[in-house]
Formats: structure tokens, sequence, C-alpha cells
DNA sequence: ATAAAAAGAACTAATATAGAACAAAATAAG
DNA sequence: CTTATTTTGTTCTATATTAGTTCTTTTTAT
């Protein structure tokens, strides 16, 4: 998970805040590390952060957080009474319309915490979105979307679709005899009917997230 | 996480209200830090609360509040600790613009669960969004949003506000002068200037969620 | 040979400190 | 209860120092 240079860099951050209570800076690090710039501290510090060990405040002077540690967690055993679970983890499949069927990623290790509430029946997968071709109903780029994985839709639903077997894309599903139209919600993008063989359902949308 | 001195005056705040009960004042403060001037205290108390440590009441005097205090939560190293909480559960206080403060809304028992992910510093709570004033970026209609409690905001940030003490919005925030300039995300409805007296900033919008 | 990591420098921004003036709140006095 | 006084909090200006970010070049490892 992490490089050598990162660990370090995590565990002398975590030892120096419970030491002393006080951030390290880019300078002190470096030392610790025994380089000679403070760029390669940015660097690490970064990665740190995109891999969830850490948080900083850009542009806010000493201003670390370490989030966790590196090492298997292993879950307690001797729970007396375990409380009722408030949320699961769901596989992040990455973008859609990346144009890649979403078994093709299936593999990608990243799983994110979502509170049961915004959960429905069966399995569920989470998606970035990507593009605005779902503006007019609030789906922004770099939202994340909770998908429930299913084969069939009402009509209007909104679902997740791949075409052509190779491209995944988020609309609104409307069977018309045996064609499927996908239809945008962005006046700038047209409705695609296809042939129904050409169109595999993979989800419909049960939820939303957006950080900002 | 912190400074030097900013740790120092979390520590003499914290120290001060569990010996005497009462806050300092920004003369104490400065005395014990040996500062020569309190400008250097305003600004360490807004470090202070900017990164969720402290809250103050603005124009209150004595009225300082510890949220944490540095360091604590360190992480498990060892696996017989229990994993880190990727969750948490934060207020859900009602509809936004349901013509009530927040504070008359306070007691209700409504807790929502967060993923971490989607939280950022210091105190949060939830709303549900009602009507659609900020439809053109994503805001839609029943929408629950993630508010980080504060009282300063940067120019266009959404936030939540409260006017004449009676009525809380979602909108952007800009100042202008003295004056503050709430502006709606539709073409329907109208950006309010309003003296900065009749507006209270109750908190910035960190993250949304949305059940389809 | 290529990609990743480190170094270095330049640049921008935040923090620390001080001093003074002002505004608002708390308290005391009438 | 109202007014005056004192205490307290906020804002502004200014300067020095420290710290974070970005970019280009060099080195190292694969």
């Amino acid at each position: 998970m992490l490089t050598e240079k990162q660990r370090l860099l995590l565990l002398y951050i975590n030892d120096q805040l419970n030491k002393r209570g006080v951030s390290p800076s880019y300078d002190e690090m470096r030392k610790a590390l025994d380089l000679k710039s403070k760029s390669g501290i940015f660097r690490l510090l970064n990665s740190l952060e995109e891999r969830g060990f850490l948080r900083k405040m850009p542009h806010r002077a000493r201003a670390l957080e370490v989030l966790k540690l590196p090492q298997a967690q292993i879950i307690p055993f001797n729970n007396t009474n375990p409380p009722v679970e408030e949320e699961q983890e769901i596989p992040l499949y990455g973008k859609i319309a990346c144009g890649l069927p979403i078994e093709a990623v299936r593999d990608m290790p990243n799983r994110i915490p979502v509170p049961l509430s915004l959960l429905g029946r069966g399995e569920h997968y989470a998606l970035t979105v990507e593009g605005d071709s779902m503006i007019d109903v609030g789906i922004m780029d770099g939202d994340t979307v909770i998908i429930e994985r299913t084969d069939k839709a009402e009509n209007g639903q909104i679902v997740v679709a791949l075409v052509d077997e190779q491209e995944v894309t988020l609309k609104r599903w409307r069977r018309q005899g045996s064609s499927i139209a996908l239809e945008p919600e962005n006046p700038a993008y047209q409705t695609r009917i296809l042939p129904e063989s050409r169109v595999r359902l993979q989800g419909k949308l049960v939820s939303l997230m957006r950080k900002y």
C-alpha cells in the first residue's frame, strides 16, 4: 500500500504529533527523511493524502492530520453486543463513461463507506460521474453515484447502461418496443435509441454523494 | 495539526476552563503567551477555530469553547485496537428555508450517519433542502446537505445564512463592502443584498447526499 | 531507455509580533 | 432603567520570519 519513504514519513508525522502535539514543518520532515529538498516532502504528502492516510489543509502551516496508520486492521472478536451496522463498504469501480464495461475494472481495490440509508436492497457499487449529460437532474461532474446492481428497470429510471459491451453511461432508461432509448438530462446532448441487443443494463441509480 | 503557539494557547484555554470554569480574556491570554499585543491572540483563535479545535461566539466576552485537544485521537498501531471509525453521526436539524433559526430546532433528536469522507473539520450538522433556488449547481429539493459550522466564509462559497434571525437559506455568499449578497443559483430567483447586521453566517456547505 | 524520485531554486502565502484605534459588551453608578 | 465607565473583542497597518507550492533540472532505479 505504501512505499518505504511514504511509510517512514507517515510514522514520523504521527510520532511528532503524539510527542509534541505540533505538526512538523516541511523542513523538519525533510531533515527527518534525510532529503535535501522540500519538494520531495510535498510529493510524499500528496501520495499519503491520495491513499487516505493523511489529511492536510492546503496553504496552512503545520496543519497535518494522520487518518490511519499502515498495517492490516483486524476486527476485534469479543464484542459482546455488536452495534447495528449503520454503514457498509461498497466497491468504487471508477469513472462512468470511461469507455470500459464495469466488469473490466472490478478488481479495483477501492471501497468506500456509504451509510445504509443511501442503499437499497441488493448488491451495490459506486461510480464517479464524468461529464454533464445529467446536469438537469442535479448530477454533476465528479459526483459519486451509488448503483444497485440489477438488469431490470422501469421506464424513466436513471440507470447505468453498457452499450456495445464497451461504453458505460448513466442515462434515463426508456423501452420503446424492442428498442431502448437512453435519454440524457441536458439539452446539449441527444437521446440515443438502440436495439436492445446492443444495450445491457448494469444497475439503477439509488443515491448520490458529493464532496465540495 | 497545530503550530506551537496554537497548541500553547489551546492548552492554556483548556486549563483555565477546567480550573476556573471561566474563559480567559484576550489580555489574560496575551500575558500567558508573553505577547505584547492582543491582536496575535485574535489571529491564533481564528486558526484554532478554522482547524476545528475551538469555537468562539463572536462579540461575546469570555465565550470560548474547546472542541478537541491536539494529538488526542490516535490511531491504532497494533492490531488489538478497533479499526478507525469511518463514519460519524451528525444531527439533522430539519428543512432549510423553513423559517426558523437553526438554534430553534437544535433539540431535534434526529441524527444521521455520514461517512467521514464527506466531513470537513470541526462540527457539522445536516439540513434537508427545500426549494430549487440552487438548482443550477445541482442542489435539488429534498437533498441532504452537510454543513460545517462556521461564521466565516470566502466569497463565492455556498453557505447557510440566517436572515433577520428568522429565515435560514442556502445561498452563495459574497461580501460587498459592508453588505452581504446572497446569490441563488437559479435565474428565476434574485440575489438579495442585505446589510451585514441582518445576516448571520451559520455554516458552509461541505457535502451532499441524495436518495432516489 | 524510460519512468520515478530527488534536488534546487523561485515564488507565493501564512504565521508571528507589535502598536494603535475603535466597537461592542459587561459592569457600576446614578 | 438609563447613563457612564471599564473591560473586552475586533480591525488595521506594518515588518520580519517561516512555511508551502510550483517548476525545472538532475539523479537514480528498473
